[in-house]
RNA sequence: GGCGGCAUAGCCAAGUGGUAAGGCAGCGGUCUGCAAAACCGCUAUUCACCAGUUCGAAUCUGGUUGCCGCCUCCA
């Protein structure tokens, strides 16, 4: 099976050759660490971290490097006007971070490196740049020369002549290029600040991030990856530097993935229009969020929406609520299934995930399965064949290992219901234990055939946004939405 | 001004040369005391529009229209 990915510097899909068999060496920008995490960092988090599952899942040994940008003008800007320390503010964010990934099931990177503690490579980088004369000194600062690096607009596909023309960036006459960027910036008193041959300072954004990456994956490395918005100028700038300082080829395969959208308007500051990720988990399961972020391909803008959502809710009830009916049915997943050989996930959902990583496609595969495992279940009511059971324990096999990828349906079928009641209970201020007894009371009244008073009663719990099923082992209810 | 993307059913969305996946919603049916859930069936002769290439196009080429993004910190 062969993986062909989507190289934003070729713009074609390509055939994935990493640069050592069965390896693969992964770079993705993290956060600047200064506020907290909003959806669209959740579409890039969940977008490479499904990237890492599929490529763990095709026996690649995959390093995934991750960094934390924890010193920059923006964390310096948003301290000030707090009061505080700017690297305490970065701690800060940083455990909120971990915090949001940990609900948002994302697995930790192999290397999670930080600025402030590479500020030695980053300023050994920034030496070999100037003596390879990229790099240019001015007063305490130090600017890469874009002018130098000839194929300067190689990844964006921008030359800087075209730029020129339209150019709104700040004209800084010591600049040789306005395009010209920073590598180490002189620090004003109070800033956090670090001894370099140029004086007390710190380095610029874009540095750190070939100073870090080539340190942990080497100068050549697989793929690199980001929200669309790096692509100018921050990967630009990384390759110029990096291939300048190693004169090698930095990266093979750049993957960008797109915008998230709020009732179809840009997601900014200025519209007042972002959404925190933290608010989101509070009115919907995260696994909802990664179904609706993966539902559509990774690289297309993505319109969230209160609608889109509860789509997602609704799609992730019904695989919960297929595993809950199998699970009744055959108990809990055992290590015997496990070592099924699932052919649908192998034959079905790795094609779509080959083709650059096509989730839309394989959760459509994920829903067919559902879809043959419910009717194999009402197929066979009354009894079940051998043949029937195996049939549906392969099905559950399959759902389970599509799941992993997406990193969706990983609690039990008790626990998401349980957790879908309370929370939809506690939305509400209901009492659970007042739903029991009118349940109860409705059983008798059924018992009785006192249909007008059952109905009653459900009509009741109905109006409470509770639903009712009365199956072959009981009544249950369920939250609506 | 420069660069790039997108347009598929009521909605969301896959599909890049071989005759339109999947989800949500809706309608009809099976099941049920009635429901709910689940399943079955129906819902795009057609993929923004026009022309062209081809035995064959949603898919390729040219043009038109509309929407969006980037070029400034941004996931």
């Amino acid at each position: 099976m062969t993986l062909r990915i989507y190289n934003t510097l070729k713009r074609k899909k390509e055939l994935f050759e990493p640069v050592e068999d069965g390896r693969v060496s992964m770079y993705v920008c993290g956060p600047t660490v200064y506020d907290s995490c909003h959806i669209g960092h959740a579409r890039s988090v969940v977008t490479f971290d499904v990237i890492v599952r599929y490529l763990k899942a095709k026996g690649f040994d995959v390093t995934y490097v991750r960094n934390f940008t924890d010193v920059d003008d923006k964390i310096i800007n948003r301290a000030d006007q707090l009061g505080i320390d700017p690297l305490a503010l970065a701690e800060k964010y940083i455990s909120e971070f971990y915090d949001d990934m940990e609900v948002l099931n994302v697995e930790k990177a192999t290397i999670e490196p930080r600025a402030t503690e590479h500020i030695d490579r980053i300023i050994k980088v920034i030496e070999m740049l100037i003596e390879k004369g990229f790099a240019y000194r001015i007063d305490n600062d130090v600017y890469y020369s874009v002018e130098l690096f000839k194929d300067y607009g190689k990844l964006s596909g921008r030359r800087l002549e075209d730029m020129k023309a339209g150019a709104r960036v700040d004209i800084d006459k010591r600049k040789r290029n306005p395009f010209d960027f920073a590598l180490w910036k002189s620090s004003k008193p109070g800033e956090p600040t670090w001894d370099s041959p140029w004086g007390k300072g710190r380095p610029g954004w874009h540095i750190e991030c070939s100073a870090m990456s080539t340190e942990y994956l080497g100068e050549t490395f697989d793929i690199h990856g980001g929200g669309k918005d790096l692509i100018f100028p921050h990967h630009e700038n990384e390759i110029a530097q990096s291939e300048a300082a190693f004169g090698k080829t930095f990266v093979r395969y750049w993957i960008h993935n797109g915008f998230v959208n709020i009732n179809q308007e840009k997601m900014s500051k200025s519209l007042g229009n972002f959404i925190v990720l933290k608010e989101i988990i509070k009115h919907y399961h995260p696994e909802a969020l990664r179904l609706f972020l993966l539902s559509k391909h990774y690289r297309s803008p993505v319109d969230f929406t209160d609608k889109a959502m509860n789509e997602a809710v609704a799609g992730l009830d019904k695989i919960y609520g297929l595993l809950e009916r199998i699970e009744k049915q055959f108990g809990p997943v055992s290590g015997k299934d496990k070592t099924r050989d699932t052919t649908v996930f192998r034959e079905q959902f790795c094609l779509a995930m080959d083709d650059d990583f096509n989730t839309a496609l394989g959760i459509a595969t994920l829903f067919e399965v559902v879809r043959n495992m419910n009717r194999l279940l009402d197929e066979n009511k009354n009894s079940f064949s051998q043949n029937a059971e195996n049939k549906v324990c392969l099905g559950r096999a399959d759902i389970l290992k599509m799941g992993a990828v997406l990193g969706i349906l990983n609690e039990s079928p008790e626990d998401y219901f349980a957790k879908k009641r309370s929370t939809g209970l506690a939305k509400k201020s209901i009492d659970s234990e007042m739903i029991d007894k009118m349940i109860k009371k409705r059983i008798k009244a059924r018992k009785a055939k006192n249909w007008a008073m059952a109905d009653q009663i459900r009509k009741q719990l109905e109006e409470m946004n509770i639903t009712i099923e009365d199956t072959t082992e009981g009544t249950i209810w369920k939250i609506k939405n």
